[in-house]
RNA sequence: CGGGGAGUAGCGCAGCCUGGCAGCGCACCUGCUUUGGGAGCAGGAGGUCGCGGGUUCAAAUCCCGCCUCCCCGACCA
């Protein structure tokens, strides 16, 4: 029985087909105000996974959970002259409040960055105070020109950390662990998305950081992502809200700071590396519903044996789901299954169940099998665990089969048409990336000669750039 | 902010040129038959035609002004 598609298909209209993903697995809608986000409770159920991922590994870095106001003095926006020049034209500004106009505009945080360090300020005195290691989940407004949803809206939800360190040395570290041990981990392990770890160019990096470190996915149309960044500070909060500290010897000094963070931008990031024509596919490590136990008619038996191995499914420890809403037919049910993106479907029906079988289904890549219903347990753990690495797979040969390495400029533009250019940054020149800008690309990070975030010390002519049109 | 599209039922659209009962598909409700890849038939419900003004006996349609949304670009998590 052959029907109409049920999305845009993605090859015909990529943001078109993005749209249609968003609407049709039930993940978000735009909000009344321009740029505002309505996420439907699918889509926050995988935020919250997403969530619970990068919250455990922070806590592993032994940072501890805050929260700071949503209001912010706009006074202290002024502070910090990068921060406020990089983030003034993106502001919303409250003017009047309890009816009457305020004596100071107060700003409504894009970032948190001066609200935190003028607590610090307060709350370290001495090397013993340190390191102070801060994150804080919240929502931040910034008055995008062109919003998208989960790409870029007005208020996004996000962490952001910051932390306050003793020397340099431990303020980068830990800046570049943040960035391995929090974003790369979750992106590439659970998000299943192959983020390639670097810095990022004077031009590129974060208002009021010294150094800026990113994570760049590249999406389904072989454009990249900015997944998360991690920023070494330096000293330049520590100085503008006088973050000093009496170190060892008894001498004053000003503290090396750090902030990172990520964003239901994510949610973008996983529709677009791993959706399809017909909807979502969600790794099962991140999967809210890693498998549906479908009844594929209404008669007692099948809708019992359904929730039998339902229960010893979660048993296992699979987060599972039961569908016998069999007022909707079959085919109806399967197709929103596959539009949620849902690892794995166990279908059950009567012919399954007389031969004390049932069909297992993976979304990856569609295939079918029948399974014995005692064998089935074991079955749907071994799929989890092969859909997460074939989808990993997928997207890492999709970006090396996109990644082109060119001798010029020029060549990475137009290799930027289908995906990544890699240009030694020597190549680059010192007006090499003005141009590539000019021409819709990007420089999206440096990168060492293996590949990784640049090592201290590492020699600059050594650098390769990471060139790419970018959302 | 520059360029390009579009606002008509929950969603997708036709109608507008040439003014004359506001329509179609999907979704929704009821009933029956169905259910192994978006079921079929029958009967229903649902509308400030984006907003404001103007022309006219009469405006979704013509004129003026405004607003919003989407796509491409510059900015950004």
């Amino acid at each position: 029985m052959a029907s109409a598609p049920v999305l845009t298909p993605r090859s015909q209209d990529f943001p078109r087909w993005y749209q249609d993903v968003l609407a049709k697995a039930e993940l978000a809608d735009n909000g009344p105000v321009r740029g505002t986000m309505v996420i439907r409770p699918y889509g926050y159920a995988i935020w919250e996974r997403i969530q619970a991922e990068i919250d455990g590994r922070i806590k592993a870095l032994g940072v501890s959970n805050a929260y700071f106001p949503l209001f912010i003095p706009e006074s202290y926006l002024h502070k910090e002259a990068e921060h406020v020049e990089g983030f003034s034209p993106e502001l919303a500004v409250v003017t009047h409040g309890g009816g009457k106009e305020l004596e100071e505009p107060i700003v409504v945080r894009p970032t948190s960055e001066t609200v935190i360090n003028s607590y610090f300020a307060k709350w370290i005195q001495s090397h013993r105070d340190l390191p102070m290691l801060l994150n804080q989940w919240a929502n931040v407004v910034r008055w995008e020109l062109r919003p998208r949803l989960f790409l870029r809206t007005t208020e996004f939800l996000w962490q952001e950390g910051h932390t306050a360190h003793g020397t340099e040395a431990e303020a980068r570290a830990f800046a570049l662990r943040v960035l391995d041990e929090v974003y790369r981990e979750t992106m590439v392990e659970v998000l299943a998305v192959p983020v390639l770890t670097g810095r990022k160019t004077a031009r590129e990096r974060f208002a009021g950081a010294d150094t800026t470190w990113t994570c760049e996915g590249m999406m389904g149309d072989g454009k990249a992502l900015q997944m998360g960044t991690s920023h070494e500070l330096g000293q330049n909060f520590a100085r503008v809200f006088d973050i000093t500290f009496l170190d060892e010897t008894g001498a004053q000094a000003y503290a090396w700071q750090t902030s990172w963070g990520a964003s239901t931008r994510l949610m973008g990031a996983l529709v677009m590396a791993h959706g399809d024509d017909a909807g979502l596919r969600v790794p099962p490590r991140l999967a809210p519903v890693q498998a549906v136990v479908l009844v594929v008619r209404a008669e007692e038996a099948t809708v019992e044996a359904a929730r039998r191995v339902a229960a010893e499914l979660a048993a296992a420890g699979v987060r599972v789901e039961t569908d016998d809403k069999v007022d909707s037919s079959f085919g109806r049910r399967v197709v929103g299954w596959e539009l949620k993106g849902v690892p794995l479907r166990v279908e059950m029906g009567p012919r399954d169940l007389a031969k004390g079988e049932a069909v297992l289904v993976r979304r990856h890549d569609g295939t079918k099998e029948p399974v014995a219903l005692g064998a089935l347990v074991p079955a749907v753990l071994d799929a989890l665990e092969a859909t997460q690495a074939s989808m990993l797979e997928e997207a890492t040969a999709f970006r090396l089969d996109r990644t082109v390495a060119v001798a010029s400029v020029e060549e990475a533009v137009e290799a930027a048409a289908e995906g990544f250019a890699t240009l030694p940054l020597a190549a680059l020149g010192p007006d090499g990336e003005t141009r590539a800008n000019q021409a819709g690309v990007s420089v999206r990070c440096l990168v060492g000669p293996d590949g990784g975030p640049p090592a201290a010390g590492e020699d600059e002519a050594a650098l390769v750039a990471v060139l790419g049109r970018a959302y």
